[in-house]
DNA sequence: CCCTGATTCGC
DNA sequence: GCGAATCAGG
């Protein structure tokens, strides 16, 4: 793949959007991060500092053929990047509104009202979920990768709610435990008449 | 571990 | 110009 004008506008855009070069490249396909990263360098992008950018420290750096791990001087001043993780644009986990199948503990607070459904799921799939939640991760919302099951667990009222974290099932947002909870088969949906 | 961007340097 | 390898950090 090559920098087209389509591809490099894109990069352009989504770079604006502060939108991090994995995902860039990513959505640009054909390229890795750091194509990405390096064609931003390229183009003059990166941060834009407010106005310094001086101090070009000591920039003699001695090639040392030798030493393959010279430490090479990054005396970058790193000034808080003026760039504001834009807030995602599809909300994660917000998809399908996954009810957490709680046993019968409330933590503490408001009694969680009835559940909507938390009917016709499969007993075993529920009895993994409990069993999962002992061993989740209990990662904060901001801990949340791509790959950490986003499955809420507790009363967000509460300090006791964290997410699974555990790995997800690949392509879900969900641990498998917690897919097989989330994702229902549309034929389980027998009980009333219809 | 996962991730982020930054830099270097052979191509 | 390009980007893999590497570095540095969260």
């Amino acid at each position: 793949m090559s920098w087209t004008d389509e591809r490099v506008e894109l990069l352009k855009k989504m770079w604006g959007e502060g939108q991090s070069a994995s995902q860039i490249a990513k959505e640009l396909g054909g390229v890795t991060r750091n194509a990405v990263i390096g064609k931003v360098h390229r183009l003059g992008l990166s941060n834009r500092a407010t106005s310094n950018a001086s101090t070009k420290a000591e920039p003699k750096e001695k090639p040392a053929p030798a030493a393959k791990a010279e430490p090479r001087a990054k005396p970058t001043p790193k000034t808080e990047p003026a760039r504001k993780p834009a807030p995602e644009p599809a909300a994660p986990a917000a998809e399908t509104k996954p009810i957490p199948a709680r046993k019968q503990i409330i933590p503490a607070g408001q009694p969680l009202p009835p559940q909507p459904s938390a009917n016709e799921i499969s007993p075993e799939a529920l009895a993994k979920v409990n069993e999962v939640e002992k061993k989740a991760k209990k990662l904060t919302l901001m801990e949340l990768t791509e790959r950490t099951c986003k499955w809420p667990v507790g009363d967000p009222a509460t300090d006791d709610f964290w997410f699974c974290g555990l790995p997800v099932q690949q392509g879900k947002p969900y641990c498998e435990a917690h897919v097989g909870v989330a994702f229902q088969p549309m034929s389980a949906r027998r009980d009333r008449r219809r």
